[in-house]
DNA sequence: CGGAAACTTGATCGAATTCAAATAAGGTGG
DNA sequence: CCACCTTATTTGAATTCGATCAAGTTTCCG
């Protein structure tokens, strides 16, 4: 697998600006909510969610971070976040400067409207979390989660023939659509059953893409 | 009431650039998602707000806009939106021109990290959203949604002794929060019933503060 | 191969919806 | 200011979707 580092989602061509490479295993924290940093973390490999954890234990993930992402625009401009970055699988990133990336913005046209274009992209994304979260069924979640998840991958150059690699647990789609996994479990294997899709060894195969647009936008 | 369309959460301080005033009725759209436009609206009376329609006539609200709110820094980059704004009372609004609020920004210092703050507010309070939706009871929703609205208020100096008008139907409550008006009817009753608010002829008394925080804390 | 984590399945429960009707609040023209 | 009509809110009963509880089963990994 190429580096997408650099090219993904941010797409800058100066990669020395990068300060430094990590590794990290599934389930570690790549950042803590609130912890205050100079870092702006890159995801190179691997997928990472950026989730908040209620008092009581029970999480929401805000958003799934895929390999290119930048984890927030935010980190440009604020020097901590009330979200946790945990990653879900063993994870390759990078981290940069927050001073450098933003000079190196404020200096650059292009690299300014990337990320205006990034940030949008993110305040759109949430914005149907809500729409998801607030007015639609179980199914018409899960489907909605999966079709974008699809086009992000798509995207990237990482899905083929309808199939794309999926490692997410059940218990991290129920906590993207606030849900149970007991539920996600029975609404996945009807999707299964009545033929819409494929899901098994972390891996999906859309079986019956209007089917699941379907499903997606009427629930 | 003074004057808030420059001075509320823009504080730009050349009103000159102001394109034009308007006022609307209740219930009219003041942007119909998709149009596209070069205006960016600024509320300076009365309620609005910013919400998605679903293809079956149901509606999830993604923010409520008070008096001093700009709609959306989206405006200042992009030509439109997937949501539409509706004025919930009537409502008086100005309009810049994009093109033009940009060049204020991107040769204002001050004025650029305003809109940047604004920009993080939006999405911070998107982000709540999806938390409550995803992960919270009913009554946690509909306190949360109060005392937000009440900080927001009182930012403006619209909150005097823990009253404050509230200008919003229950179906307005109901499609942010993700409920039927009915249920939020019951909600809203035993809130009552617990000595927890008042809530009648469109205005708030906010009678337990901590006892409002604690539902919404762990609902 | 063995143990732990993830997933599945069934039974039951409960929060919120739906349906339906009554009451209250607003707004308008007379 | 009142009668009337419309729009909101309240209340009750029945229903449903998804949660919870409790085993099983499968998958994953060391």
């Amino acid at each position: 697998v190429r580096d997408r580092g650099f090219c993904g989602a941010l797409d800058l061509d100066r990669p020395s600006l990068a300060r430094s490479y990590r590794s990290i295993p599934a389930r570690r924290l790549i950042y803590k909510g609130g912890d205050i940093t100079d870092d702006v973390h890159v995801i190179r490999d691997g997928w990472a969610a950026c989730l908040y954890r209620l008092p009581d234990g029970r999480h929401q993930i805000l958003a799934f971070l895929i390999p290119g992402d930048l984890v927030s625009v935010g980190a440009l401009f604020k020097e901590f976040h009330t979200f946790s970055v945990q990653a879900l699988t063993d994870v390759a990133y990078c981290m940069f400067r927050r001073a450098e990336l933003q000079k190196e913005m404020m200096g650059n046209r292009r690299v300014f409207e990337k990320f205006v274009e990034i940030g949008f992209a993110e305040k759109e994304a949430a914005d149907q979390a809500v729409v998801s979260l607030g007015r639609r069924s179980a199914p018409a979640r899960i489907a909605h989660l999966i079709l974008s998840l699809m086009t992000r991958l798509q995207a990237r150059g990482l899905v083929g023939d309808m199939k794309f690699d999926l490692p997410l647990r059940q218990q991290h789609i129920a906590d993207a659509v606030g849900l149970t996994t007991v539920h996600v479990s029975r609404v996945i294997n009807k999707f299964r059953k009545e033929g819409l899709l494929d899901l098994a060894h972390r891996r999906v195969q859309i079986a019956n893409l209007t089917g699941l647009q379907r499903i997606a936008d009427e629930g």
